[in-house]
Formats: C-alpha cells, sequence, structure tokens
DNA sequence: CGACGAATGAGAACCACTCTCCATCGGTGC
DNA sequence: GCACCGATGGAGAGTGGTTCTCATTCGTCG
C-alpha cells in the first residue's frame, strides 16, 4: 500500500475489475491526489495539473470514486475534496479549517480507533443499522488561519 | 435544555442577542425540528409545515443557524440536514443510510466522548490548529432499506 | 394613526457539478 | 498497415439545491 509501483498496480486492477482504463488524464488526476498533503478540492486539482479539463477531471473522479480508487468529501464548504481511498493509503480522519476550508489528515490511536469501532457496531446494530465506514471529523481554525 | 419553555425561552434569547424576531414562520421551524426524530432536509421540513414558503424556510434556517439555534449537516446526499443546534439539545452524533439518506441520531457512552475529546485536542494542537467541536458520523443501510 | 425597519414570498439568479454530443484515441482482427 | 468500434476526452449546455432580489406586508414604537 505505499510502494509506487504497487500502488499504480493496484489501482489498475481495480479500474480493470471496472472496464475502465488506466489512461493519462487518469493517471494525472491520482498523480495530483498523491502529491497533494491532504484532500483537495477540484480547482485545486486543476492548478497543479491545468492541462485536465473540468468536466472530464469531474466525470473521471466520479469513475475513480465508483471503482474505489478515490474518496469524496462533502463538507460544509463550496467544493467537495477528493483523496485516494483507504484502502490505497490508510484509514484516518480530519482536520478542517472552518475559516479557509482547508483539509488536513490526523491518525487516530489504534486502540482507540478499535473501541470507536466496536461502539459503533453496538449502537448501529441496536438501530437495525448495518455499518460501512466511519468518519470523524475535527472542525476548528488552522494555524494560518488563526494569525 | 429539555423543557419546551425553557427551550422556547433559550431561542427567544439567542435571537434577540442577533437582533432577529422569534415570528410565527421561525417558530414553525423549530417546532418542526423538534417534532423530527432526527436532522431533516428541507422538503421534509416542508411538508409537516406546507404554509412554510421555500424561500423564507432557507433564509431562516440560515438565520437560524447564523444564531445558534439550528445545525447544518452537509453529507453526499442531494440535500442538506437541519437540526436544533447541540447546545439546546445535548452532544450526540449521526447514522447515516448510505441508500435512503435518512438521519438517525446517536449517542457515544460518556468516557469514549472524553477520551476522544483529548485526543482531538492533542492531535490538533500539534497542526497548530484551534478545534471547535467535531463530528462522529456512521455510515451504512438503515434497517427499511436492507429489507 | 403614521412611519420606519424587519420579515415575507415569488421568482430570478447562482454555481458546483453532471450530462450531451461529437471528435479522437487505442486496441483488435484482418 | 488499415478499417472498425467501443472507450475516452473536451467544450459547452443543462440540472437542481440553495441563495439573492425586490416589492409587499407585518410589528412596533412614537
Amino acid at each position: 500500500m505505499v510502494a509506487t509501483s504497487e500502488l499504480e498496480r493496484a489501482i489498475n486492477d481495480r479500474l480493470a475489475d471496472h472496464d475502465l482504463r488506466y489512461t493519462s488524464g487518469r493517471r494525472a488526476i491520482v498523480e495530483g491526489l498523491k502529491r497533494a498533503e491532504g484532500p483537495i478540492t477540484l480547482p485545486e486539482l486543476l492548478e497543479c495539473s491545468p492541462d485536465l479539463a473540468q468536466s472530464s477531471a469531474y466525470r473521471n473522479l466520479s469513475l475513480l470514486e465508483g471503482a474505489g480508487v478515490v474518496r469524496r468529501l462533502v463538507h460544509g464548504g463550496e467544493h467537495a475534496h477528493f483523496e485516494l481511498a483507504e484502502s490505497l493509503t490508510e484509514h484516518h480522519h480530519h482536520l478542517i479549517c472552518e475559516s479557509c476550508g482547508q483539509v488536513r489528515d490526523i491518525t487516530l490511536d489504534a486502540g482507540l480507533e478499535r473501541t470507536l469501532d466496536r461502539s459503533f457496531d453496538e449502537l448501529a446494530a441496536n438501530e437495525g443499522f448495518t455499518p460501512t465506514h466511519h468518519t470523524v471529523d475535527v472542525y476548528g481554525v488552522c494555524g494560518d488561519c488563526t494569525g
């Protein structure tokens, strides 16, 4: 899940499973997401890969999302954020700046994460709910915005 | 935080602090949110209070949000969800059905909640981040949708 | 009652995102 | 090589939830 070549192969496999090719445009998107320090918006993605057309980028992000390569984050801001799927990186959560909208990755202690999972399973079972995954978002103001 | 009259007074105070009146339309919105079993969308709100105009409902929800009376939840679905602010009810989290978009409230164990808070404070401090609040969302499929 | 600002409602406007349409690409069989 | 054909890309139009505009109405205070 770390070596670049292995990651490329994993992505290629998932796309193949969905009858999709790993084309240069899609590769550019994955590269952009990989280079970013955290989840980024579509405008940010286009900024670092100016050759991408907006419509193609949106379409390919959706296709990549469907293939389990990309994850879409929807918060209150004006744009959705995109990142590589957790199964290609690792389980993590997010710090979200309420002022500038920037999103940063954080990782919880493994023990705490296990405790949470158990809690969720229990609560969900009581509600007849079948949980698939969870998100933990910490909202606040980032260092850049507090000045 | 529970007795109706007290809640009404608290809302009235917050609106007054923001130079807003507690009009009948705004009262109808609060009533709708209070009656609902969990966060609801604007169409759902209009359904149970048909006299509300869409534009006024959106405007008042935004104003109520600004006054700290209402909280807006943005997930992937097509509509945002609205609920009474936590300071008027109590801290809780959400189960979100990925199939029908329904949102249900859940409450974590108080000890676990404290542990989480400590964790968040620590992680945020390391990133120069000032946390204000957090959300925990459990995604899955609700009982109605699993059939 | 009169007057002023706040609130309302209907509809237009906005904008992130998706869809449409057609040109082009890339692989496959001949 | 070459023709074929589905997959892909790009440009622009379309979609729909939400917000804005503006004329009208309501509440309140003098």
